[in-house]
DNA sequence: TTAATAATAGGAACTATTACTATTTAAATT
DNA sequence: AATTTAAATAGTAATAGTTCCTATTATTAA
C-alpha cells in the first residue's frame, strides 16, 4: 500500500475522534484540508484502512460508521442524544459461554445496546 | 389498521419460515399467491408488521431481514453456510449487567455472532 | 348505500455506496 | 536525475435497497 496525503488525512481525521463519524462526516473534515478530495476517495481509503485492521468500520441502522478504537468492544447508543459509547463486555466471556452453549465457533460478536445513557434518562 | 389480503399474505409469509428473509424474497412468495402485489406494499406492511409488533426487522450488513420470532432472541450467523440461528441469551441476564456496569438503561440489546456453526467447523 | 379514508399498484425518487475512467503521483529502477 | 510502473486520485455514472408519490380501489363506519 502506497502513501498518499488523502488517506493520512483521513486516517488522523478518524483516530482524532471518539464520535464514531460516517463517511460523509469525514468527508466534510477532509475537505477542510483538502478542497477537491472526492467522496469516492474517502469510501476507497475508509474501506483500505477497516481492512488493513487500521480503523473499525461497523453499521449502526443502514449507515456504515468508523471507530478509530480497534480494540474488542461494544456500542452503547443513546435514543436520547443519538451519542455512541465504547464499552468492554470482556468479563463476560461471551465466546466461550457461546461454543459451550450453543457449539457454535464464535469470531466475532457484535453488541449494540440502544437505550438512555446516564445524561438522558 | 384495517385489514387487507395483502398484510394477511405477507404476515402469513414471514410467520411460515425461519429463515429471515428479506423484503425481496418475501415479495417473490408472495407474487404466489398474488401475482401484481407490489414491492411497495410488500415494504410497507412489513414495518407496519414490525412497528405493530408482529414481526421483528432487523439489519444483516446493509440488508434487512425479517423474523417471525418475536420473542428476545439473538442470532448466530454461519460464515460457510450464511444460516442465521436464534439463540437465547436470557441466563446471562445482559440487560442487568449493563445497568449496573454501565449505568445505561438498557432497552434494546442487539447481539450478532458471526463465525461457524457445528455443521462448518 | 353512502361517505370517509386506509390500502393498493405502479413507478419515480432518494441515499449510501461502489464502479468506471482518464489523469496524476509515489516510488522503484535504471 | 530521468524513466518506468502501477497505485491512487477526481469526477462522474451506476447500483441496490428502500421510501415516497399519486390516482385508483376496497374496507369499514355511519
Amino acid at each position: 500500500m502506497r502513501q498518499s496525503f488523502q488517506r493520512d488525512t483521513i486516517k488522523s481525521i478518524v483516530k482524532s475522534t471518539k464520535c464514531h463519524p460516517t463517511a460523509d462526516w469525514i468527508y466534510s473534515q477532509a475537505r477542510k484540508v483538502i478542497p477537491n478530495i472526492s467522496l469516492g476517495t474517502v469510501y476507497r481509503n475508509l474501506s483500505h484502512l477497516d481492512q488493513s485492521g487500521v480503523i473499525k468500520a461497523f453499521k449502526d441502522d443502514s449507515i456504515t460508521r468508523y471507530d478509530g478504537n480497534t480494540k474488542s468492544h461494544h456500542h452503547l447508543k443513546c435514543f436520547e442524544c443519538g451519542g455512541i459509547k465504547d464499552v468492554d463486555f470482556h468479563d463476560l466471556n461471551l465466546k466461550k459461554y457461546i461454543k459451550s452453549k450453543f457449539d457454535f465457533e464464535p469470531i466475532e460478536v457484535e453488541i449494540t445496546v440502544s437505550g438512555k445513557c446516564k445524561e438522558h434518562t
